[in-house]
DNA sequence: GATGAATGAGGATTCATTCAT
DNA sequence: CATGAATGAATCCTCATTCAT
């Protein structure tokens, strides 16, 4: 079998598993339900994945990997301000989580506890993620849009927090709003609070 | 029994099972083990609470009680400023969580997957919560300090994100930090995207 | 609940144990099969032996308890001479696995592939039951009836040797035999090979 | 293919078998595993057996034929005496084991719980060998020098029992004796219990 | 003949919940 | 009120076997 339709295996039971997790929990689905959506047999998602738990740990890493590589595009874009790179990043987080409810849900509501058990591993993809952020918040402070005395690091995460406490907020609400529409109020605010007075 | 050995039963075995779950997760901790550490029967249990996720939603009900009557008071102080307001705002939550880490650990962890489940009744609490951070930041505008145009609730929830993602990433950290110190950084970014310019 | 009735139903679940694992062997005997023979729900199992192995090792512990405690009746008995203790010795094993056809296919058939799980435990009451027949084998040769020069413990296990592939034997066989009925020329055979020429 | 290049992957298949069937048991063996040790294709296996059974009966079959040939080869030795080809019996059962301990295992392990689903296949094999030692007490009746009233067959499973035993014991010890050491004893005692007082 | 990806039946074990004492 | 023994549904994973390539 071709390498290449291996992949596309893989990802098709990836997807069956985003699918059924977001919808049911990752306790309350069964690696039957995942296997039947991808039409494959239960036995050949073992083929693919270590467990059940690995999967859910793929479902992250090849997320991340996305968001990852389309953040670092922002970070590293050259000529770009700080302003408009924090603006462009806002708008990457809520549109990538805001074009795919399901895997929203999984960021905002499955993964959490499963830090619980994965700690490590995602921490690790988060702190990339989070190093991206503060690195543009360095630059800012660097062209003197942004505060002296920012604690980077700490701001990113104020920064990573606003962002995920919308995405939650839309995962749960039930009203058919899009996420990608609070991107100004949310620049507007974080930038408010950046810049040096 | 009287009314208050009831109660101070029934306390003791939510206190056992925000320690249980806390250390090993909602998942990993079966109901024997929240009895074994109050001292009581498993059947006790089932006196107390309907079943074990009721016992989750206790710990959250008598948690939120708690956290909403203190914001409460100081949301409802009279002759304060809401910038005074904010502050005291984010100082309570963040020394609230920082006091009890186990606490800390099962709102920052394990109610999150639990919301899929628990979705209409954490939610009503929450926005309850999320009401009295609105209301300062109205009250702010109001004074003329806070942005006219400001979305109030949409405000308060990223207000609510940053400490969210403090409390998270507190909880997550190993490190021997006071949860408490970082309401300084805390309080002066959002005061500085909240007021007007 | 009486200890009293927690040890009759350890033994109705070790009764049927037994009998369904005599019949379909270890591998072919599901927890569920055993349960239902001893009339309890298949958690019941559980409350009572750790594992699926721990039933098979409770079982062989119960049977080398009877064994050695009746093979020990035989060899410490006073003023009884060695042949006569090898007599009673031989009659002894050949009957207490003669009596029981379900406990016998369990010892001559299934406990010898656990031996490769369970061998140190197993084979520790073993070295018991050979230790009492060297010793029968000792008094003999101090009495002067057994060769000098006999090197008891390889001369036990040949004993054993014997009187087990008789019980293999007797097992695997279709025919309506009594196993006690090989006792004699057993017997004959053994003193032949032992006694002083 | 050529038949002798078949013959010669058939043997690779059984001697990889043999080896990991020895070490892990014959319900601890995937076929996955032997086929990686023979260097082909899981599904290769059931194109030279017909199940995983199969492959076990087959490890029987080939040890078999070469232990009744061999001991064929003595005891239709013309010119040599019933306690001569006893002797030489007992060397060969003892050094035919005593040269592969991973066939010695199998055999006298893996095989006896076996022998509870091919019971009829092995103990026909097993029966020819029973007869051949039976052939030799018979002579020795017939020379006179065994007893008289000698129940031959039952006598031989006697024989059998010991060499199995000496076998086992070997087997499970762990010291690093040599089986066929115990040729000497095994048969002083053989002889004097079949020998005419 | 050979491959090895795919299959799917099968089973030990856990644990929330009940209820007789 | 309290107990804790008993229940039995529910599920992840393994692995012998098949078959399209």
């Amino acid at each position: 079998m071709t390498t290449q339709r291996k992949e596309a295996k893989r990802e098709r039971i990836l997807d069956a598993a985003v699918l059924e997790i977001a919808r049911r929990g990752y306790y309350g689905t069964t690696v039957s339900t995942i296997a039947r959506r991808a039409g494959v047999a239960d036995g050949t998602i073992y083929l693919y994945f270590k467990s059940k738990e690995d999967l859910l740990v793929s479902i992250f890493e090849r997320a991340m990997q996305r968001f990852n590589f389309e953040a670092a595009g922002i970070v590293e874009a050259d000529g770009v301000g700080a302003e408009e790179k924090l603006r462009r990043f806002v708008a990457l987080h809520l549109s990538l989580l805001g074009e795919d409810r399901d895997l929203a849900v999984i960021f905002q509501v499955e993964f959490r506890h499963t830090l619980h058990i994965l700690e490590r591993l995602s921490r690790s993809r988060m702190r990339d993620y989070l190093a991206l952020i503060a690195r543009v918040l360095e630059q800012g402070t660097e062209e003197g849009v942004f505060k002296r005395d920012l604690d980077a690091l700490l701001a990113a995460k104020m920064v990573f927090g606003i962002l995920d406490e919308m995405a939650t907020d839309w995962v749960l609400s039930k009203k058919n709003t899009r996420l990608a529409s609070r991107s100004a109020p949310v620049t507007d605010l974080l930038l408010g609070g950046l810049r040096t007075s």
